[in-house]
DNA sequence: TCTAAATGTAACGGCATCAGTTGCGAACGT
DNA sequence: ACGTTCGCAACTGATGCCGTTACATTTAGA
């Protein structure tokens, strides 16, 4: 499985974070320090929520990533579409079902409602969080609030 | 991507319709036929649904595979839990997240309870289903009965 | 009892995908 | 000019899934 959706979440915390601040753009090599991974993933993680325009990054001396909007604007569903081109919770035949056999072709036009309708539903619960929600919630578990009451997620 | 849930559905709805027509055991070079597939895959395949306690297989001459209760009794979701073990939406860091870095884990724990209600929300939704449900739409389908409504799926 | 029909399971190869790595060219600020 | 940084291509290793072969085991039926 494919974790390419838990590490654009962090880099673009770590862009809302320091768009907060005040800050620069972020090299790929500080954000590949904090996830443990090697800076070309980042850039090749970077490169596909440029093409999705959630950020946007600059060459040379002072470069780096920035979020292309407002974190408001931008919701994880827009992020899972950005990095993650199979939204479908299951695959299909390879080979398709045999045409002599009357039921295949129904078995997966059947499947292709209710892998429809399952997307919908993941993709409406992952509209619902925008990545400022979830940047004032790891704010708020980094200080340690414990009073105030748990953000979904 | 995985297309065991596919082949799944297209395996039990065959078993379906054996029992309503009151023939024996289907075996499984029968059914990877009308797959396009190996046997083997079938048998892998049925090793799982039996596991889950979903079909029952009998050895030797005249064996074959059933359904072990009712396809009323038989949702997608008992379904999809057999074959498809990572039923979650995405994955997480191969590694883990730099302990030296704040944020890290709290981007992971709140992905967790973000996949948590995706995958919720998709349980849901193949919990609907019954197994009965979809074969009598499939049988609906064959027998080219425009006028009804067409059930969900 | 013998035979044919089936399943169960292990083993292997091919193929795709992903993460990680290296190398280098191009762009950019200082 | 120089160092910094991204963009991109290429390669590797690991993993997962499907297909295939091979073989032991079980079972019904003649």
């Amino acid at each position: 499985m494919n974790s390419r959706f838990t590490m654009a979440a962090h880099v673009l915390a770590m862009l809302a974070h320091a768009e907060r601040e005040g800050r620069g753009p972020v090299t790929s090599e500080l954000m590949a320090a904090s996830i443990r991974t090697n800076p070309v993933v980042v850039r090749r993680l970077l490169a596909e929520l440029a093409r999705a325009g959630l950020v946007v990054s600059k060459r040379g001396a002072s470069g780096g990533a920035a979020l292309a909007r407002s974190a408001k604007k931008i919701t994880l569903l827009d992020v899972y579409a950005a990095v993650e081109e199979r939204s479908a919770p299951f695959g299909r035949h390879p080979s398709g079902p045999n045409p002599r056999c009357p039921i295949g072709p129904h078995v997966a036009a059947f499947l292709d409602g209710v892998s429809g309708r399952a997307q919908a539903a993941l993709e409406t619960s992952l509209r619902e969080v925008t990545l400022a929600q979830m940047f004032e919630d790891l704010l708020r578990r980094v200080e340690g609030r414990r009073s105030g009451k748990a953000a979904r997620g």
